[in-house]
RNA sequence: GCGCCCAUAGCUCAGCUGGAUAGAGCAACAGCCUCCGAAGCUGUAGGUCGCAUGUUCGAAUCAUGCUGGGCGCACCA
């Protein structure tokens, strides 16, 4: 934060000095880290971006914007360097000092109420490979969110009357001839991973469809029933969903992703939700009934004066459809209304499951109930973050646009789709999956997952290939001469593998299609999560290793009262310093641009820096005791910093590696 | 057809609101474990930043137009 504040009084003191010696209004300016660290710390071309204005010599003015120039705490000097930069050197020694006792120091709480909307798995079947980059970014976010100071709260939509539902009922119903009992007996079965069950069902369902036309009437019968709540059909439905979803939070968990609430669709239908955002759409004339043409009997939203929607071949949504019934769309601009409390009526709610903290998992409920009264307040926030992938981008900004039409620009403004790109296939691993490629597929660089068809990664199985390799890993790398009991040996697998598999999702930028290959994801070298936490395990190490040695590392928090670091810091120290430093403000650009990879690239940098030191410079075996402390500063600093921002990323550190 | 996204080293990707000599990882090659544990480190090699024009003191970054690829544009979600 230190160093955030540093820039902030810098550009105060620049915009007004620009100002009062030239009479110019500087608007943005470029205060960042130059390129090589011979440079100095931060740097401006600002004197080159006025010397158009001025029509002087870029040097000649940073030549007298630099003359009798005050500096704020911190700042040690300041140079014309270049074709006229300025750039500023810190004061390292005290720089340090100072940083060391803030390190990634969270912001106060009480901030924005911001709802997170992620993961929301059709929960009809396993979840794959793609539901975990959706469900790391939001987890991600929401971490991020919360150090800065937000309070959050997340949420998992559960669409439990949607088609991919009913396709699983009507092939238990149809394709099995199995009624609630007895699918009640396969969830029980222990021997059985119903989830991935349902996944084959599903696709054995999707195949039939298509062989016999016919049997789509099935869909539509079962998709009423399930709408309606109508007997032995809706209860299926229902058990279904609910032992899925109970599977996802399990999956999600072990990567330690958890959620506040679990709203259902199922409850908004028989809230009347959607009722209700209808009459306010009717009222502003946003929707209208069509009287004739191919969408005659259908109610409409009407996009085509909609800027963000020119040029659109078809510019109406349909949310109500000639039969009466609401589309997706329809309900998801009702419960997008709920989240920021415009709708004038809520849930009710019922715990879920309970987490090993104690935390409850709440799910909407459709009634009151004795344990309602303990639910919090949800929904009703100021600020709504919708991670969905990219497909999904028209119909996000037609729910914005709902909002818009009924008056409610500014919470338009506020919802925020977090989109990103899907997680595909490589040829080589729809191969290694059983699945026949098609020619015509062989040269391409990626093939699209398919739940209909049964082509996927189940979250699962990758998770466990992991853990395993992990496990492998950390058994053949202890040696002999140690002893570690099987049970550390699987936590180690499992916080390694979470590591691995988190860091994965997040090291693209999320407009990169990412082509899914076992190799690029098993791996546990260079930019990986693996490597943070070896280096970090590292950093550890020294520490354990000098209180073994009674040798005093003199950073308790007395000590560092204290604390004079003698000599300046070197480059190499000084590096990871800086880069310590400067991780706050990765974090803040990653939420403001969604990028989370920023976060990543940021990490995996210091990382290298500080295993560069650590070969460079020992510390238990330096002699000169002005020199020891200094570099075990460093790596304190480093360690600290690690550790804080790994917490932010969902990653462990191990206890040894 | 219209809209959105992608194109940077052999492969996978960084490159922050335009700024100083375009950087990593993997793969390749050459080194480093009596020395805080080698999931590591050091070095070598590898680039017409898809193409063209333009804006600018300055373009991988911005604008326009191409080329190639992906995804959307359902009374599915």
């Amino acid at each position: 934060m230190m160093f955030e504040q540093i820039i902030e009084e810098l550009t105060e003191i620049l915009k007004t000095r620009a100002l009062s010696l030239f009479g110019q209004v500087v608007e943005r300016l470029v205060l960042q880290s130059p390129p090589r660290l011979a440079m100095g710390d931060l740097a401006t071309p600002m004197a080159l971006e006025l010397a158009r204005a001025l029509k002087q010599p870029p040097r000649k003015i940073a030549e007298r914007m630099v003359d009798g120039m005050a500096l704020p705490n911190f700042v040690q000097s300041v140079t014309v360097e270049g074709a006229g930069y300025l750039n500023f050197r810190l004061d390292r020694g005290s720089f340090t000092i100072s940083h060391l006792a803030a390190i990634m120091a969270p912001a106060l709480s009480g901030g924005e109420r911001v709802i997170v909307e992620h993961t929301n798995i059709n929960p009809n079947k396993a979840a794959h490979i793609g539901h975990l980059r959706n469900a790391i970014l939001g987890d991600t976010l929401v971490r991020c969110l919360r150090w800065l100071g937000n309070r959050v709260e997340t949420q998992n939509y559960i669409d439990d009357t949607g088609v991919q539902v009913a396709d699983v009922v009507v092939a238990f119903e149809h394709l099995l001839g199995e009624g609630v009992a007895q699918v009640e007996a396969r969830i029980a079965d222990p021997s059985l991973r119903f989830d991935y069950f349902c996944w084959d069902l599903y696709s054995k369902m999707a195949q039939y469809y298509q062989d016999t036309p016919n049997s789509l009437e099935w869909r539509r019968e079962t998709l009423h029933r399930i709408e309606h709540q109508e007997g032995q059909t809706a209860k299926m439905a229902a058990v279904i969903a609910r032992a899925i979803v109970g599977q996802h939070i399990r999956t999600m968990l072990r990567l330690g992703v958890e959620y506040d609430l679990l709203p259902k669709e199922s409850d908004i239908i028989t809230l009347h939700f959607w009722d209700r955002a209808f009459e306010l759409l009717k009222q502003s004339d946003s929707v209208i009934q069509e009287k004739e043409g191919k969408h005659a009997g259908c109610w409409v939203m009407k996009l085509a004066d909609s800027a963000e929607f020119e040029g659109l071949e078809e510019p109406d949504k349909i949310l109500v459809r000639s039969n009466g019934t609401v589309t997706y769309v329809g309900k998801d601009i009702a419960y997008q209304l709920w989240k920021f409390g415009l709708l004038d009526r809520t849930f009710f709610y019922r715990p879920f499951t309970r987490y090993s903290d104690g935390r409850v998992l709440w799910e909407t409920a459709s009634h009151d109930n004795p344990e309602n009264v303990d639910a919090p307040h949800f929904g009703g926030a100021g600020r709504v973050f919708n991670v969905i992938d990219v497909r999904q981008a028209y119909l996000q900004k037609v729910v914005k646009e709902g909002l818009r039409l009924l008056g409610h620009s500014r919470e338009a403004e506020r919802s925020t789709h977090f989109s990103y790109e899907m997680v595909a296939l490589t040829p080589a691993t729809a191969r290694a999956l059983g699945m026949p490629v098609r020619e015509e597929d062989e040269s391409k660089n990626y093939l699209e997952m398919s739940g209909r068809k049964g082509l996927g990664v189940k979250a699962d199985d990758l998770l466990d290939a992991l853990v395993s390799k992990a496990a492998e890993a950390v058994r053949t790398g202890m040696g002999e001469e140690r002893e570690v009991s099987e049970e550390e040996i699987g936590t180690l697998g499992v916080q390694i593998a979470v590591a691995a598999l988190r860091y994965f999702m997040l090291k693209y930028g999320r407009n990169k299609v990412i082509a899914f290959d076992f190799g690029e994801a098993l791996a546990f070298e260079g930019d990986s999560g693996p490597y943070l936490q070896y280096s970090t395990v590292r950093a550890d190490n020294i520490f354990r290793k000098m209180a073994a040695r009674q040798v005093d590392a003199r950073l308790d928090a007395h000590s560092l009262n204290g604390l004079t670091i003698g000599k300046p810091l070197g480059d190499d120290l000084w590096e990871i310093v800086r880069l310590s430093a400067e991780t706050p403000g990765a974090v803040r650009r990653a939420v403001d641009s969604l990028e989370l990879s920023i976060l990543t690239h940021h990490l995996f940098e210091l990382g290298q820096k500080f295993n560069s030191f650590y070969h460079k410079y020992p510390i238990l075996n330096e002699p000169d005791p002005d020199e020891r402390q200094r570099r075990a500063v460093c790596a304190e600093v480093f360690r600290r910093t690690m550790t804080a921002s790994l917490e932010l990323l969902g990653i462990a550190v191990p206890a040894r590696m």
